[in-house]
DNA sequence: TCTCAATATGCTTCATATCGCATATATTAT
DNA sequence: ATAATATATGCGATATGAAGCATATTGAGA
C-alpha cells in the first residue's frame, strides 16, 4: 500500500498517471508529450506497474500502457481525487494541453522519434 | 505537490495521518499508539508538517498535531479518499483499536513515559 | 535555580532511488 | 538474414531518505 503512496511521490510518474486517466498510451506518446528521454519513461512506468497501478500488453513492436483495470474501488476513488488535486498544477495542465493535441512531432534532436501515433 | 505525495509515501507517515484523521494528538500519544521512539515520531511528523499536511501548537510541555485546517478542498477530499483506502488494511486497523483503547499506560522499557494522556 | 518530562535536532551510517549512458531484446519490414 | 524502430534493462555515480543514538531546547514545578 505504501509502495503505491511511494510510486505516486514522483512528478513524472504523477504526469505520467494523470495522462493514462486521461486514456491509454505507448510509450512514444508519453515520452513526447512529456519531452523526456526514452529510458525515463520506460523506468518510471515499470515502478507504477511493479506497484499495480498501472497494465502494459504489446501491439506490434509497441507497449501500451493504461490504469489497471484491476484496481480496488477504493484505488479508484484514490486516483479520482487525486486527479482533481493534480489538475490544480499549472504543469498538470499545459502537459493535458500537449497531450490534447495530438503530440506533434518533433523536428529534430538527439530523441528517437517514433512514428506510433500515426 | 510532489512534496505531500512524498509525505504520504511512507509506511509510519500514513499511519500517523490515519490518526490524525480521527483526532488530534501529541507526540506521546503517537509514540505510544504506534510504539516506536520518540525520535521517529517527531522526525516523521516534521516532514508532514514541513509539506503542509498538518499544524502543532504547544499546550505546556507537550506539542499537539492536527491535520491542517488550511488544506485546500482537493486535498481534504483526497485525503478522504485515501483513507478508505488506508482502512481496508489490518495494521491500520489494529493501529485504531489501539487509538480507542485510550493507549493503556506502558509499563516498563526503555521508552519514555509520558503523562498526556491524562 | 535545578530538575525533569516532552519534544526537536544534529550527525553518522546504511539503504534506496534516480540519472545518464550504453546495450540488450523484441518485432516488423526488406 | 539484415536493418530499423520501440522498448527494456544493466551498471556506475550521485543524491535522497530513514534508522539510531546522542544531545539540545523548552516549559513546568519544586
Amino acid at each position: 500500500m505504501a509502495d503505491r503512496h511511494k510510486a505516486l511521490s514522483e512528478p513524472m510518474r504523477i504526469m505520467i498517471m494523470r495522462l493514462l486517466l486521461e486514456r491509454e498510451l505507448c510509450v512514444c506518446e508519453i515520452m513526447r508529450v512529456l519531452e523526456v528521454p526514452q529510458y525515463k519513461v520506460s523506468k518510471h512506468v515499470a515502478v507504477l506497474k511493479q506497484a499495480g497501478l498501472v497494465r502494459d500488453w504489446r501491439e506490434g513492436t509497441w507497449i501500451h500502457y493504461e490504469i489497471s483495470p484491476e484496481l480496488s474501488a477504493e484505488w479508484r476513488a484514490a486516483l479520482d481525487s487525486m486527479k482533481k488535486v493534480w489538475d490544480t498544477s499549472r504543469d498538470v495542465q499545459a502537459v493535458l494541453r500537449r497531450l490534447r493535441r495530438s503530440v506533434p512531432r518533433e523536428s529534430g534532436g538527439a530523441m528517437i522519434v517514433c512514428e506510433c501515433a500515426k
